[in-house]
DNA sequence: TGCATTTCTTAACTTAAGTGAACGAATTAT
DNA sequence: ATAATTCGTTCACTTAAGTTAAGAAATGCA
């Protein structure tokens, strides 16, 4: 399982042996249950996550209504707003399986940095590279309709399109549930 | 007008006399014309930008028509795609009003993070901000739907509204040109 | 296992956005 | 200053998404 992890780690920096078992050493380690609430709205919190098995979500509840903003998956990092901005989270976090994350908090983190410096860098590159994957995935999602947005996601993301209970996955792509059903017929339409 | 750069630095540094004159001797102010092109399709650069003065958008052009994605105003830094990835730009930057901008590079601010290592940490926190806000803005965007999406831009960028034509604003609130005039109409219509 | 709940799909109807066209107003170019 | 283009709005019509409701399938729980 930690393999997913220095695998990760690989892409960005090399780690000695040593240098792994002090990290492995930390017990950051959790499984967490399928539809476990990992954060709360109102609520505050240091903790952030890195999945190494599994999937969890980001939503919003608007008007009694879930809005499902993000899923993360196996290698995907995150970083809740309200960990940079001490303020009270205005989204949920929630495990859509049941997962092997790696929970830290700032504390935690600062620690590290100051044994291996080298994790600074990793840090600075994985934020440049979110940033810039972020803007690519907003600008494709506010250019498409939601059937490109959908037949985008069979292309980039055909996992989760089996793993995510489909509610879900309509909020995500910014419809209904019966909308989704209904694209997905009219695609099958055309396909025949 | 250098004062809204220095304005902007010191949100985040302290800088002294010198190094603001150190900073303007480097002559990155450029004066751009409403309409001029910054960068096109396909095309690769290494500059990024700074609004001190007026307003500069970012497209696509997708199937011949053009998706603005993006407004840039006084304050707001701009670091295209492809400046980072050094890969041909997928969009168009363009000039909305007549602007100055600060136009910098990869050179010129190695450059300036070598002599004044205070500019590496304000861009840590820049970038740090700027996900953040990215995030926030993503979130909104995908939760909204077009008639919310114009009620919060009257809010967030009341500005906006005024200074950048209504078919350039329909295609950042994901709409036709026609259904902006709709909506507005619509809107007007509640409200009596 | 069987019951209850949640989830997914289908359908009919409503509402809002897309499309194509027309026309006046504003802007740009000559 | 005038002609030409671009821009914004309106309209009629089409298409797709929202809404409400119902039933089937899958899932969770006792």
């Amino acid at each position: 399982m930690q393999d997913t992890l220095f695998d990760f780690i690989s892409n960005y920096i090399s780690l000695t042996e040593d240098e792994k078992n002090a990290l492995l050493s930390l017990d950051l380690f959790h499984s967490v249950k399928k539809g476990t609430t990992l954060l709360k709205e109102g609520q505050k919190s240091q903790d952030f996550y890195f999945v190494l098995k599994g999937c969890i979500r980001k939503y919003y509840i608007i008007d009694g209504e879930e809005k499902t903003t993000a899923f993360y998956t196996e290698m995907d990092a995150l970083t809740p707003h309200c960990v940079l901005t001490n303020t009270p989270s205005e989204y949920f976090i929630s495990c859509v399986e049941d997962s092997i994350l790696l929970i830290s908090n700032s504390d935690v983190s600062a620690e590290i940095n100051n044994k291996f410096p080298k994790f600074d860098i990793m840090c600075r590159i994985l934020s440049e590279e979110l940033l810039a994957k972020q803007q690519i995935n907003f600008d494709e999602f506010k250019t498409s309709s939601p059937e490109l947005r959908y037949l985008n996601l069979l292309q980039n993301r055909p996992d989760l399109i089996q793993r995510v209970p489909q509610h879900q996955l309509a909020s995500y792509l910014g419809i209904k549930p019966q909308s989704l059903s209904r694209l997905r017929a009219r695609i099958l339409e055309k396909k025949s």
